[in-house]
Order: C-alpha cells, then sequence, then structure tokens
DNA sequence: CCAAAAGTGTTTATGATACACCCATGT
DNA sequence: ACATGGGTGTATCATAAACACTTTTGG
C-alpha cells in the first residue's frame, strides 16, 4: 500500500505512509496514527520492523526512521488517502513504482522479513479473511514460500496442529462444490505457545 | 557487560554500554563507536535490536534508543572503561544489578532474541574461540537451549551440516584424550543458505 | 452432464531419538 | 592404575513426502 507524497521533498512521488513522531508519543502509536491519517486503515497487525539511519537518506537532514509493517486481512478494505497524502493504492510487489527516500529499501526488508517470519509465526492468518477456506490459506503459503504443496499433505499438517476451528459455515456462490470456513484459535495459539509449542510451516 | 555510569542521569548505576549517534554517523557505527570506547570491546558481530521510544524512558527528555546486541567469543577478551563509564563489568544473566532507563527491558528483549534466533541461524559460534571442541559446542546450546542433549546425536547433526572444519590440532594441558579443534566455515554457510539451506539445532 | 474445486488414506522415505562401551591422555 | 572426558554405531520411532480418486455444486 503506497501514498503518493503530496508535499516536498519527492512530491508526487509514490512513497511508504509514515511521518514524524510527536514528541509525547509512542513509536508505534505514532506509526498507527500516520498509517490512519494518510489511507484510513484501523486495527492492524502491526510490528517493529527496523531502524534506519544512513546520514544522507532524507534531503531535509538528519532524519532516523523506526520502520513498522502492518499486515492486512482480504476482506476487502478500501483506502482513502487524505492527510499529506493525495492518493493511497495497493500495488503488486513485482510491479512497484519507484519509491520516495530508500524505501525501496525498507520494504526490501520487511518482504524478507515476512518471508522468513511467516514459516514460524502464524503471520498468514493476518493476510486472510476472519473465516478462510483451507486452499484459500495454502495458496497463501504457496506464493510466500514460493513453491507448491500437497492439497492433503498441507491440510493434514495444518488440521493437527489444532489451531483452526470448522466456523460451520461454507462459502457459497461458487460454481462448484462450497468449501468449509475456517477460523484461526488465536487463544489456543497462545496456550500452546506458552507449553513449548513452537509453529512450523 | 555492563558499564557504571560515571554522568548524570543514574550515575553510578549499572547501564548498558551506549550514547548519542553523531549527526552525521551511521547508526550501527555509533553503535560500535560507543562500545569501543566504554568497554575496549571490537570486531564483533552487531546487529540491530530493536528501538524504544516510550515517551518517559530517559529524565532528560525524548530519547529514542535503538539497541544493538553484540556477541563476544570466549576468547577471553577483557574489558577496560573509559570514556563516560567508571567501570566495565561481566555480569551473569542470573545476577544482574539494578539497571539505569529502561535497560532491564531492553536486555529482555536481546536475550529473548537470541534464545530464538540461535536455532535458525549459525550465532552460537560467534559465542566461541575461534577454534573450539565439539563438546564446548554442545554445552553452549545446552545452556541456551535450556535442556541435555545426546552426545552422539549432536555430533552427527553438527558434523553432517558440513559446517565445521577440522583444524587438525588439538586442545592440550587437559587431564584426559585431548579433543580435536574445529572451526565454522562462513564461507560453506553463505553458499549452503544461498541454496535454501536452512540451520537448525 | 460437464466443469471445477472440495475433500479424503495409505505407503514409503527420511530424519530424530534412545542407548553403552572403548580410547587416549595426564596425574 | 585410575580418573576424566573423547570418541564412535545401530535399532526404533515419529514425522514428512509422494501419490489419485470420489464428491458436491453451479452452470
Amino acid at each position: 500500500m503506497l501514498v503518493r507524497r503530496g508535499r516536498e521533498p519527492f512530491a508526487g512521488c509514490w512513497a511508504l505512509p509514515g511521518g514524524f513522531v510527536g514528541l509525547d508519543e509512542a513509536l508505534e502509536d505514532a506509526a498507527r496514527r500516520e498509517l490512519a491519517e494518510e489511507t484510513g486503515l484501523t486495527d492492524l497487525f502491526l510490528e517493529q520492523l527496523f531502524t534506519f539511519g544512513a546520514p544522507e537518506r532524507d534531503p531535509r537532514g538528519r532524519v532516523v526512521s523506526v520502520a513498522y509493517y502492518a499486515l492486512v486481512d482480504a476482506d476487502g478494505r478500501s483506502v482513502n488517502a487524505s492527510s499529506d497524502a493525495i492518493e493511497a493504492k495497493w500495488f503488486p510487489v513485482d510491479g512497484l513504482p519507484e519509491l520516495a527516500f530508500d524505501h525501496d529499501a525498507i520494504l526490501a526488508v520487511a518482504l524478507e522479513r515476512l518471508r522468513g517470519k511467516v514459516r514460524y509465526a502464524p503471520l498468514g492468518f493476518e493476510l486472510l479473511s476472519r473465516a478462510f477456506t483451507l486452499t484459500e490459506l495454502q495458496r497463501l503459503y504457496e506464493v510466500i514460500l514460493g513453491r507448491d504443496l500437497d492439497k492433503r499433505n498441507f491440510r493434514r499438517k495444518i488440521q493437527t496442529m489444532g489451531l483452526l476451528v470448522d466456523t460451520g459455515k461454507t462459502r457459497q456462490g461458487l460454481a462448484h462444490r462450497a468449501p468449509r470456513l475456517y477460523r484461526f484459535d488465536r487463544r489456543r495459539y497462545a496456550e500452546l505457545e506458552r507449553s513449548g509449542f513452537t509453529f512450523w510451516v
């Protein structure tokens, strides 16, 4: 999700949403505030990524950026540009425009982190609707891991972890058998994690 | 490794080494410089940990700390306090004094990161001498993982990864059979990593 | 009735675990 | 000679991988 900058420097250029931390504001609060102001996105999974502080990374002078990444579920949230952003839009990661500042480097770190962490933390579920089908989950992991997975093995592995609950509902309106919808069980995951369980895909 | 602070705030109190970033200095350079100035330690594995920026964490006003952690090999490096530090000393993690600022929280994050990352990245070798015995390596992992490991299984697993090279030398002066000394093969690790290999203990 | 994806078990291979003795060296 | 850790192999168990057909639904 990129925004087109309304102000100098890099006015009119695509960039990651962001801005300055308030004098009495926590870092994460600032990240959530800026994201909400520029895109309207709220209530997301958000985690600190890395801090970028090369001396010449901002033409205005010395600026240190504490980067955060957010994961947005696929429920079809719309984005609305406002504040300093004149436009906000989703892009595919393999079709990005040129970015302001060192934002291409920040994005590269974020992707690397996501690809690594998704294997040992249940981040994937943050990217799906609250209720999802097993095929949707499998496709997600196939995209992130960059290889095909066996349907039966994937289902067995996921189901034996005991982290999915069957909602009893099915997804309707498809030209084939209606698939069951599942939810991720956050409570159960927290319990398992405490007792030494490690999520692994 | 803690230093006793020579200046206010928290003068005389134990703290993590650190200080302010120069106006034209990269973050990692500042971390290395401060560590060298206050303890004399140089040429270490160093990695960004997390950025701490709660509004009230420093009584002087708003201070954001980009924390780094370093791993020091067991070659018996001595530490020498200087600069703002009046004393520099090693402490066991289960016998720490009270720390200045929120440094106890920073340390907790560092330990958690180390315990987690040591399992999927070859960090352990940074904590040993350049040449080490298999028993030393095993003890290290036993301490970090908090459980005993089987000698034969551990050796087989480590050796089949192909990341250790036999130096041909042995450690002398012990009251028993002289153990072989190994080196970690960084080049080979970099190769394997590129071809999709994941280190795992 | 056709197309399209959902759903389901068994066999094989691979890697993890458990386990006990002889060897080399210094005192 | 003895005490101390160094060094080695095999059998069993658990988990991962390979593999194909029937079922349900909408058009």
